[in-house]
DNA sequence: CTTGACCCCGTACCATGGTACGGACCTTAT
DNA sequence: ATAAGGTCCGTACCATGGTACGGGGTCAAG
C-alpha cells in the first residue's frame, strides 16, 4: 500500500535545513507533539528511516513563525490541535489573546526604545556628568563604598 | 563612623515591596552581583539585619526598567559596571546595539501582529473551508496517520 | 563488503530568570 | 521574657527552549 512517495523525501535533516532549525530541534518538537513523527521506511517493519515532505515543512515553518509572533511551544501546540478538530471559535480567542499581548509588548519595547534612543543621544552629546542611561539611580543619597 | 541612617530605613522586604518583586528575587539579584549586599546593622560586628535605602530602591527600579527594555541581567549586570568606570562608549555602545535589537524586534511583532489580526478577521467572517490561522500548512499533500 | 555519512533514541546537560524550603538567628511587641 | 514574624543563607527545584552525547542501526558509494 504505497501513498504518494514525491513529498515524502527528505530524510530529518532535510526537513531541519528547510525550517531553518537544527535537526535536534525538529526532535524536540516531535518529542513536544508539534510535529508528526512519520513510520520509518522499509520493507521490514522494523528498520529504516523516517521520511518527511512538504506538509512537515509547512509545518515547521509555521512553528516558526508563530513562534517569532511571540507564542509559547505549548500554544502553539494548541493551535496545531485546533486544526485537527476545527475549532475556529478558539483559534480566534487565542489568536485574540495574542494580539493583545503583542499590543502591549509593542507599546513597551517602543517605549523603551525611545527612552533608550535619547539617553543614547544624551550620553554622546553632553560630557557633563555621569551618563545619563545610568543615571537614573545614579543621584544616590548613601552609597559608602565608593573609591575615589 | 555612621554615614547617614535616614535613606537606609528599609528592609529587605521593603527594598522588594518598592520594586515590585519579591524578595527571593532580590537575593537573586544580589547573587547575581546587581544590587549591592550591605552590610549588617547592628552594634556587635556578626549579627543583624542588613538595610535598605533609597538607592537600593532606584537601582532595583532601573533593572525592571532595563529588563523591560529587553536587557538580559548580564548586560544589565554590565551597564550597572559602566557607572562605576564611567565608560559612555561602551555604555552608548550597548544602548545602540539593544536600540537595534529592539528595532527589529518591534517589526517582528508588528508583522506578526498585522498578520495574526487579518487571520482572525478571516477566520470570523467566512465560514468556508478551513481557518486560515492555521491553513498555512492545511493544504497538505500527504497525511496518512490520521484516524477516521 | 567495507567505509563513511547519516539516522534513531534515550538521556543528560545547558542558560535564563527566577521560586521554594528549611533551620538558625534577629527584632519587636506584648 | 517569650512568642510571632522577619531575615539570612545555602541549596534545591522549576519552566522554557533547546543542545550535546553516545551507542547502535542503516544506507549509498566505491
Amino acid at each position: 500500500m504505497v501513498r504518494g512517495q514525491a513529498p515524502r523525501a527528505m530524510t530529518i535533516a532535510g526537513l531541519a535545513k528547510a525550517g531553518g532549525v537544527g535537526v535536534e530541534t525538529v526532535r524536540y518538537y516531535q518529542r513536544r507533539g508539534l510535529l508528526e513523527t512519520p513510520e520509518r521506511a522499509g520493507s521490514v517493519g522494523s528498520g529504516g528511516v523516517r521520511r518527511y515532505g512538504e506538509a512537515d515543512v509547512r509545518r515547521l515553518q509555521f512553528i516558526r513563525t508563530a513562534q517569532a509572533a511571540g507564542f509559547t511551544l505549548e500554544q502553539i501546540s494548541e493551535l496545531l490541535a485546533l486544526d485537527a478538530t476545527d475549532d475556529r471559535p478558539r483559534a480566534r480567542e487565542l489568536a485574540q489573546e495574542r494580539i493583545a499581548e503583542l499590543d502591549a509588548r509593542i507599546a513597551e519595547l517602543q517605549a523603551a526604545r525611545s527612552a533608550l534612543a535619547r539617553l543614547a543621544h544624551d550620553c554622546a552629546e553632553g560630557s557633563s556628568g555621569p551618563c545619563p542611561i545610568i543615571s537614573a539611580f545614579e543621584h544616590a543619597s548613601d552609597k559608602p563604598a565608593r573609591p575615589t
